[in-house]
DNA sequence: TGTACATCAGTGAACGCGCGTTCACTGATGTAC
DNA sequence: TGTACATCAGTGAACGCGCGTTCACTGATGTAC
């Protein structure tokens, strides 16, 4: 078994584990013997349980953001006029790409990222502001641009409105989509839901701009 | 110390401590501690942890959700026409003033109420949805009956959409308020960020309806 | 009015358990001369 | 080509610690006769 060969098993159980359950209630046994390495490979290989978690969001963060800011660059270069909804779509077309290309779930990476948020987890968020906070003010100033009129305080209000509406949404999908099935019989499959979501997350953006 | 004032002083202590860190990374000696009581004291009175953390929910859930259905109950009575702002405005308004009713903080509760959709606590969820369904429903049937003309799929997905925006804002609240009095010097109180939430909300909800 | 008993909030100490981490060790592979 | 040593992934067992829970017990108050 090749170093890359532990080091990737124990990120991919980690992944889904952590997803499913948040970070303090999934134990490092738990994570090894679903993995089947040695429990003290993750101390050996990753230092601690938290460098462990960094190096899961690092794994499907860094992909994500490079192709995203690729594709901002790009459509600037081109000199495409970026509106809001195309901001949006660009955001979350190369969401699902990065992730698809490595065969690997977007609903667990909402989880991950909906958990980031609202666990009590300082080094975590210290963590990605640090590392993504470039890419992340990348979008949000050509987003700005695509909304003039609007003052600085309501346009990034509004932004967190929407990152709510998205990261809460998609990170619940299953159970959403679960009940909607059951009381309605009607099936929305993840790129259908971010259909309804484009709109919705422009028109709110978008109130008195211009 | 009467039995009244020691089950008090652990609600107290918990909501404060639960709210800040999460259910597993606080322990019943930290809540216990804080309180000023046995560390027997909460399972003595509560029977277990789990039952801990739902009588917390259950202390500010249920007369918020009580006041809410009055509030509709009323406004049905009286014939208004209920507009989706004036809806959103209700929700807003009786969850404020429940709260400050009591002399309690706000964003505390929507914290937990962040914390309930996202950790992992299967009882806790289970626990909500069958003691303020009905309440839930009550609103939802409402809302529904002032967009005309969306069908109940799309419907619902708003609904959550909205329900995003609104839990993620504002268990974040503090942090975001933060940021933003860094970098504009401008000060957002809460009840000014839900002016802005309701028209933003309100537009999401609306596009293509009646 | 006085005595015996029941009830109940609260307590101090201990229980067993699962946790993250450490450490001495193994065995395979690469490198130097 | 052969030998000595270094490097490094991986391992098995143990470490101390903090956790939720339990239990025998106390002391105050209420109740029955």
């Amino acid at each position: 078994m090749s170093q890359t060969d532990t080091v990737s098993r124990i990120l991919d159980a980690a992944e889904v584990l952590f997803a499913e359950r948040g970070f303090t209630e999934t134990s490092l046994r738990t994570i090894t013997s679903t993995a089947g390495v040695n429990l003290a490979a993750v101390n050996y290989h990753f230092g601690s349980k938290k460098e462990l978690i960094q190096a899961v969001f690092e794994r499907f963060l860094t992909p994500f953001t490079d192709a995203l800011v690729r594709e901002l660059d790009r459509r600037v270069a081109e000199g495409q006029t970026l509106t809001v909804e195309g901001l949006l779509e660009s955001l979350y077309r190369v969401g699902m790409g990065s992730l698809a290309e490595q065969g690997r779930d977007p609903q667990r990476f909402m989880r991950l990222l909906g958990l980031a948020y609202t666990q009590y987890q300082g080094h975590l968020r210290r963590f990605i502001v640090s590392r993504y906070g470039d890419s992340y003010r990348r979008f949000a100033g050509l987003l700005a641009q695509a909304l003039p009129g609007l003052d600085p305080v309501t346009f990034y209000w509004r932004l967190y409105f929407m990152l709510g509406a998205t990261i809460f949404t998609l990170s619940s999908y299953d159970a959403i989509e679960a009940i909607l099935r059951e009381d309605f019989g009607a099936q929305s499959s993840l790129p259908e839901t971010l259909e309804r979501l484009v709109p919705a997350a422009a028109a709110m953006l978008k109130v008195n701009a211009e």
